[in-house]
DNA sequence: CCGTAATGTAAGTTGACGCTTCATTAAGCA
DNA sequence: TGCTTAATGAAGCGTCAACTTACATTACGG
């Protein structure tokens, strides 16, 4: 989940997953969409993506058409609704860090 | 919008959001829940919240109050279901970019 | 085979950033 | 005023990651 997080915070990258998220494109496609960076660069960048599982990768001859993998979205989006409705890795964490804090002199009412 | 991602990316500072999500913390409470770094590294994470917008902060004679902010995350929230939901910001960028790609020999079927 | 096109890999540079230690501000209190 | 507590500021260090240039790989077409 790390690694999507991480994937989605290069605003290039969630350039090129707005790019292949509704048709596939070669990596010479997307690269033509950046010319402020070498093409290395791009496919680094779909490393990445696709390390985290957000890009699906073929191969067609000498070209590789990416796409994105909607179901790692839907993944993320699962986490973050997690995050900010519900406080269970909260209490997870107080009961983690709790033995610690008894030295502390307020803040003890749970 | 891409501080706030900067922001939540660091898993630290995920943990601060959730501890001061529904009450407030001073800087020193939250410090203490975080054994493995010094207080100067929490106080630089507070500040990279507050600044993003995630974070409130008042103060009450020495101590300094904490608390998150739910707007920021809806906008985070918003953004992000805009990002995967329509590709508007996909035409976007096409209009930006199609002259540059006029050079090119292959993909130019639209 | 050999050349060329499409792409990825390797190595190295640079800037950002999370962290530590040391110094400083600010408030409360004798 | 001077001491203590709560907290940030500043300087410096190490690591990571995004980028570039140069080289390697793979597949097709003569």
């Amino acid at each position: 989940m790390d690694a999507i997080l991480r994937a989605i915070v290069e605003p290039r990258r969630r350039d090129i997953l707005q790019l292949v998220q509704h048709q596939e494109q070669t990596s010479g496609d997307i690269a033509a969409h950046f010319p402020e960076v070498t093409r290395p660069a791009i496919s680094q960048h779909l490393k990445v993506l696709e390390d985290a599982g957000l890009l699906a990768m073929r191969k067609e001859g000498t070209k590789r058409l990416y796409q994105a993998v909607p179901e790692r979205l839907a993944d993320l989006k699962r986490y973050l609704e997690a995050f900010w409705d519900d406080r269970l890795q909260l209490l997870a964490r107080e009961a983690e860090t709790e033995e610690r804090r008894s030295s502390l002199p307020d803040d003890q009412r749970n």
